[in-house]
DNA sequence: GCGATATGTTGTGAGGCAAAACAAATACAG
DNA sequence: CTGTATTTGTTTTGCCTCACAACATATCGC
């Protein structure tokens, strides 16, 4: 976060911020002219031309070839178009979890352009092994090149962050005290930037990372899985809290008399649990359940019921909490929600005064929704921000 | 919010941003010499002995005079230390509350100069009357040349306002569609900055601002009378949150098949109630039950344990959420607080898990807390952000 | 008294943006 | 088809701000 008071303010800076803000507001709007840039900066054309200039010549845009898109219908000599190159570079997103590893590459606008996945026994692995797995998946076929052109490694994992970066203990892991970004750092070029993050928040950056919308405005991610993880969004930026654990509602208790945690009420655990003991059934999936709620079948009703009640609370306390104005379902649980929502906005509206406005709430979807994501897009969006490694490349040491 | 894509960046910002940064500096330090600032901001000492010149000139800060901090058993010519002018420029503030007017008078270094009080039926009054009454007390006696350094009134009432500071509604006052600061502007100087807020936030800014600690990480303000407010500040910044209603947790759900709400189990209304019952007595006093808790009169110990309970409810959903590391408590119930911190400490702890750290919390004191003194220096941090007039003096409008 | 050290001030140079002027490319009117 | 209006991209000029280096100033310690 740049902030006002410790952050010197010199000529080349401005340069910086406003090359920044040409490959932001380029990444947001697709395609546009110079003129187009000046003016949503509110620079001038001179300007924008030699800022774009220096960036056609670092090889991040290019001009648009498409002739198609010259005959724009107004009077007036037509914009030469803009775009980011795609490949100019890439970011990679790991995550380290209970039973996969999972690798995402992604490119300059923010696509995927790898998914890769495998077993992977992370409590039995430990940190080395873990690690060493992960980084071989992730660069392990990557030719020298490509490499190169890494601009950014997100990692990962289920774990309590400090707000240094570092692990302070991840119990599905069996992991305490780990400066994870260090270790990885090790066997990667020194200028490759890493950082670690809590796959709650990591998930979180992701599930709203490409849209246009929403970007505005206090988002609420929740990852419905075995546990619920959660994680808070402001303008599009990470809320980490002041210990790193905003948004980790899994743990929400349900009363205060009652030893009930949220997670232990919409969770996939209960859920199957329930299941298994209304159907009397050894095996049972949550397709199953899915089906037999379209299907109204009454103890399947049943239970979807009792979890739109208890989400709605949770809703309705953190909507009252953080006010946010989107909610985003995330995990395989979320299937669930389309098939109740109606209960549950109901539930919701109940639990607040008439005045309060009722947050949007929707499903995260595809394969562009996973930790592993949101770790590649965390480092996207550093890769556009003032810690960007383009900028740290003038300074002179102190003589 | 200075937003990175919206922004150009001329040489002429740049200069904006040193001396905002001077300022800030300046007053968290107290006093500081050109080298000093230019070592904090990491600019050159040419560049702040520049920036000083103009400030001096402007006479927002001056030299000290005081020749007995001058021996600093360094080798090296002293420095000559800086401080803000404090009645260089003033800020007013001022809540219309539903009992009474309040104005707050602060200098530029955030101290109170004036403080004003009168009973009020803010209900009957409507909004013109409130408005000129709160007005008349705020600046009727103000001598012309006083009025001309005031550099922003902010307007604080229990009111739910939107992101563009208009009152949505206000139930307390009967007030629904207001832009009262628009309303305000129309009998100010036209230069006048004026912002309206809710009175939790309000009061949110104020009770931390005075303070060199915790403005950094993630602060939760509670503020308990009656009702039950609050507010949530991110590194000394106000929180809003959607929609304006962040950390309003005066209504939050004690559980999902309870219809109790905090504020009826914390608030005070609701602690009178009790304790008036228990005590047979017709009229009590929140002294007379504080009295009593201390005298462990067994009644009241039973009454202040189940506000413990319930607080420390409270308390850990929010941290939960937005991991809060400090909670103030406010308003004329928190005098409670210090007499079963200890068993709020515990019923905390019991429910959250061991890794789970635990906030600081602490209650503010003093008459420098309270919206209207709140709502000053939300015009004082104003002052000192991007968005100060100062910076718009030099905008020539386009030709 | 003298060197060491730190501060404040001055002059020079480089980097950045805005404004204005100009060249290029298109639409439209006649 | 030609000329005008309009918009874009480029170039030139000038101004502003900062960093750097050099210098004058003030204090401490020997």
């Amino acid at each position: 976060m740049p902030d006002l008071v410790h952050s010197a303010n010199t000529p080349r800076r401005i340069r910086q911020r406003n090359e920044l803000a040409v490959l932001r507001t380029l990444h947001r709007h697709e395609r546009l002219s110079r003129a187009d840039l000046a003016r949503e900066l509110r620079m001038n054309r001179s300007s924008s031309g030699n800022i774009v200039m220096e960036l056609l010549a670092e090889g991040l845009i290019r001009e648009v070839e498409d002739d198609a898109q010259r005959s724009t219908g107004r009077a007036g000599r037509p914009g030469i178009l803009l775009e980011l190159v795609p490949d100019a570079v890439c970011f990679v997103g790991v995550e380290i979890g209970v039973e996969h590893l999972t690798v995402v590459e992604i490119d300059l606008d923010a696509r995927v352009k790898r998914w890769v996945q495998e077993p992977f026994d992370g409590k039995a692995a430990g940190v080395v092994l873990s690690l060493a797995g992960a980084l071989t998946l992730a660069f392990g076929t990557m030719a020298p090149d490509h490499l190169a052109r890494c601009e950014g490694l997100g990692i990962a994992t289920p774990a309590q962050m400090d707000g240094a970066g570092k692990i302070r203990v991840a119990p599905l892991l069996g992991w305490r005290d780990i400066d994870l970004a260090g270790l990885a750092r090790q066997d990667l070029p020194p200028t490759l930037p890493v950082m670690a993050e809590n796959d709650a928040n990591a998930f979180a950056i992701g599930a709203t990372y490409g849209r246009k919308v929403s970007h505005r405005g206090v988002t609420l991610l929740i990852n419905m899985e075995s546990g619920v993880g959660g994680g808070i969004l402001i303008n599009g930026n990470l809320f980490r809290g002041g210990t790193g654990l905003a948004g980790e509602i899994g743990h929400l208790r349900m009363a205060a008399d009652s030893g009930a945690s949220l997670e232990g009420q919409i969770g996939l655990s209960w859920l199957m649990t329930r299941y298994q003991v209304s159907t009397g059934r050894a095996q049972v999936s949550l397709r199953d359940l899915l089906q037999d709620v379209r299907d109204r079948e009454p103890s399947a009703v049943s239970i979807a019921e009792d979890w739109a009640r208890a989400l709605a609370f949770a809703l309705s306390q953190v909507a009252r909490i953080i006010d946010a104005d989107t909610i985003v379902l995330g995990g395989s649980v979320a299937a669930l929600y389309p098939l109740v929502a109606a209960r549950v906005l109901t539930h919701l509206r109940s639990f607040q005064e008439d005045t309060f406005p009722l947050p949007q709430i929707s499903v995260a979807e595809g394969p562009e929704s996973g930790a592993a994501f949101g770790a590649a897009c965390m480092m996207h969006q550093r890769f556009l921000s003032l810690d960007s490694v383009r900028l740290s490349e003038g300074v002179t040491p102190l003589s």
